[in-house]
DNA sequence: GTCTATATTTGGATAGAC
DNA sequence: GTCTATCCAAATATAGAC
């Protein structure tokens, strides 16, 4: 049995995701990801032997997990309603209130690996059907659906955007006040 | 009489504009800019002698003026929703219908120099106020003048994280379109 | 004003001891 | 599993010829 991990899997990957998220992926420095997990470069390379590019996907996994566990209640709360704010509260702390950046934004400029860019897409997606799927049994047509949840998507990173712009979370909480009638119109 | 450039001054800012905007301010490279350029790497250094930040804030200056003349008919025009419609076709133009990246997302991420923030962060400030004066003009009152500019500059600049993400500008799009009822109700 | 050549620093990644 | 030490490549920046 060899030595416990001193950091465990999911806080470091949230250390590690706190870096991406603000700095982007090539601003995310080994130096900055290392003093961020409290390891040394070589113990990051002993957790994950491909490198920088394994941290990102391991960082997209993590964010994926927290979407899912934010998204339940607007995926299966039988009050459509109720389930999209409930889950919107929820979004809302993973995104400390509208003042971190998202890594759908940040980690996905030129220069990102084709792989990571398309785990953020993926996430990304994940999170506009769930939304498009509560408009619909919220009475919404098919087309009405997409286009909402595609447009409350837009507003709610443009939000993030506007926090980290002005430390303003104004248009980031009134995007979630509003997604229940963004989505059932 | 020195020599003249071989590249004129707002023609080399959009070239460089075009690294900064896809790569983000750490991701470009002076490579990459100098490649876009079509200049050695000391050439760009006799133009900027303060480097890659200067580069960025002369990007940044060519920006505010190119967003200052696509906002003039939102300002001028004495038909209100006339002149927020001409602007919304020529910011559309900006941004190449959605699906180029905006420098006020791309560059703005951690470890960008704070002379660059700020004037990333002027930019919106006078794009969102452009907006708000408009909105006022057409009768709405101070504050919701205020939060519609704002949600509306979230919807487009979270319309091009989406057009960037999926290749899909029909969030942006829409964005546009609907700018007039956005901003005055 | 642009170029070739080079200095200097930083960043990503590896080897091997404990 | 984590560490120190090191390698190698890439990036920023400068010197000096044309």
């Amino acid at each position: 049995m060899a030595r416990p991990p001193s950091v465990r899997d999911d806080d470091l990957s949230d250390r590690l995701a706190e870096v991406f998220r603000e700095a982007g992926y090539e601003g995310a420095s080994l130096g900055a990801l290392s003093e961020a997990a409290g390891l040394r470069r070589a113990s990051l390379y002993h957790r994950f032997p491909d490198g920088k590019v394994q941290m990102a996907e391991a960082v997209l996994e993590r964010v994926e997990r927290l979407f899912a566990h934010a998204l339940q209640p607007m995926r299966e709360d039988p009050d459509v309603r109720a389930g999209i704010t409930r889950s919107a509260r929820l979004i809302d702390g993973l995104y400390g209130g509208g003042l971190l950046s998202c890594v759908m934004d940040s980690m996905t400029l030129g220069g990102v690996p084709e792989t990571v860019r398309q785990r953020a897409a993926e996430i990304a997606e994940s999170w506009i059907s769930t939304m498009a799927d509560a408009a619909r049994r919220g009475g919404r047509s098919r087309s009405a659906a997409r286009t909402s949840a595609e447009d409350a998507f837009a507003l709610v990173e443009g939000g993030l955007v506007h926090g980290r712009l002005f430390g303003d979370s104004g248009p980031f909480q009134r995007a979630l006040t509003r997604l229940p009638d963004l989505l059932l119109g």
